[in-house]
DNA sequence: CGTAAGATTGATCAGAGTCAACGTACGTGG
DNA sequence: CCACGTACGTTGACTCTGATCAATCTTACG
């Protein structure tokens, strides 16, 4: 067990702030958070406030699109199910995201509330009119689609090629980089092992195994939801982000 | 065996400048669905034309972010290479596709030639300053990274829960698609076993196993690198394509 | 205090990887 | 034109990682 104050997990978005910046070792692995600074802004014209309880449907997989959400605060899943009940989840959303920006027709990926979580409802219409107004917003949005399209594409290696312990260790540096907690400071997971397993393309047990693993060697502590880093050189090479 | 005219497939631009086939092996890898029709346009300011060989490196991966490319003619991988020799293919690019346009401090992806191709080098600053003076194509170029973040969010669910034989066939579909044969064609795939197997997460030997038991199953034929569809709609089944 | 949901650990199984052999097309040069 | 060599594709035998099945433990909460 490790002391750590027990914060809510989610920190509450600072308006204007951002969690910007990529930092080198960053760089390398997977969806690197791109500060929306514009968060503020989006609230503006014809959008309104959607709050979600624990596992609450935001998105239905399939909807047809009208609008997209920005994550305000709480955490926030992307999920596609299979006929079979297999699923995936796309991707964890944090304060400042945006989900379902990038749909046409109809969602490919459901959204759910991992945690209680507040989201801004947005027509897609508000989004392109705004964009076709405001020169510095419409680079913000390419530039923070981009981004995106980056930790995607991070995240085909991983589950392509990334062995179960790699794929775990490789997590765990994704979330502290982005909940952008301060270096020695616990991380508190806001989702469940069945989401991480289902984040990483592994089952429960498996992800169990490589946590139990990392903490075996010393490299992590674990209190069950929360997640300590005591060598983070180490989880980097225990998630083989160090590239050709 | 199957019948299979090797015709050239090639199709004229939506706007002038032809999908020109460098070879008579890639006049059969023609269009893209996503491809942009701002083909032509994009060859306009500062930017040159680069030709690849087969296998030829095209964006070293890691290489400083300048410039990305556009697909005029051939086939372009996008490879990420981890320090043990494991590789990623992170998509195959067509005429019209673009390589690199994501890229922030450096390209995580290297891309290389599948085919011999000719590419279109362009100025990264040429295309924000055309997005910044051209509201359709601020659009196109939108709706173009939208596109590719929807195909790469497909592919988590393929490499993350879709079993290896489902993983070929909606291979195959999505092939067939992006090449955009008419019904009852031959693909005529421009990559390799290898290429397959690294873009589906899986080895080459799998690969074939998959093929040869959609062959035997009857949904496919093959001849080497050609393949016909005989039951599409089975093979959608196949992959579990069909959603929840 | 009792129950339920989630997390962890263990034992076994199966799907895909690895290793190996063989087949097939293609290009080169005699 | 044929012989050979090489690269690629296919198939088979065996191995191993991670899934599955099952039991136990922990914590949160009514």
């Amino acid at each position: 067990m490790f002391a750590a104050h027990s914060d809510a997990s989610v920190k509450p978005s600072p308006i204007g702030l951002g969690r910007c910046a990529t930092s080198p070792a960053a760089a390398h692995h997977a969806a690197a958070t791109v500060a929306p600074t514009w968060m503020a802004n989006m609230l503006a014209p014809g959008s309104t406030l959607v709050q979600a309880e624990r596992d609450g449907e935001i998105i239905a997989q399939g909807a047809a699109v009208d609008c997209c959400y920005q994550v305000i605060s709480g955490c926030v899943r992307t999920v596609m199910l299979l006929e079979d009940g297999r699923r995936q989840i796309g991707e964890f959303l944090f304060p400042g995201d945006l989900v379902g920006c990038d749909a046409a027709g109809e969602h490919g990926f459901g959204a759910e509330a991992v945690t209680p979580a507040t989201l801004c409802r947005i027509p897609l219409r508000a989004i392109d009119e705004r964009a076709a107004r405001d020169q510095s917003f419409a680079r913000e949005l390419h530039h923070y689609m981009a981004a995106q399209l980056r930790g995607a594409r991070a995240r085909l290696v991983l589950l392509g090629r990334k062995t179960a312990g790699e794929r775990v260790a490789s997590f765990i540096l994704e979330m502290q980089e982005r909940l952008d907690l301060p270096r020695h400071e616990a991380i508190d997971l806001p989702m469940s092992r069945a989401d991480i397993a289902d984040y990483l393309g592994l089952t429960i047990e498996t992800v169990c195994r490589g946590l139990t693993e990392l903490r075996r060697g010393g490299l992590i502590g674990i209190d069950r939801t929360r997640i300590l880093i005591h060598d983070g050189h180490a989880l980097g090479r225990a998630g083989s982000e160090h590239l050709h």
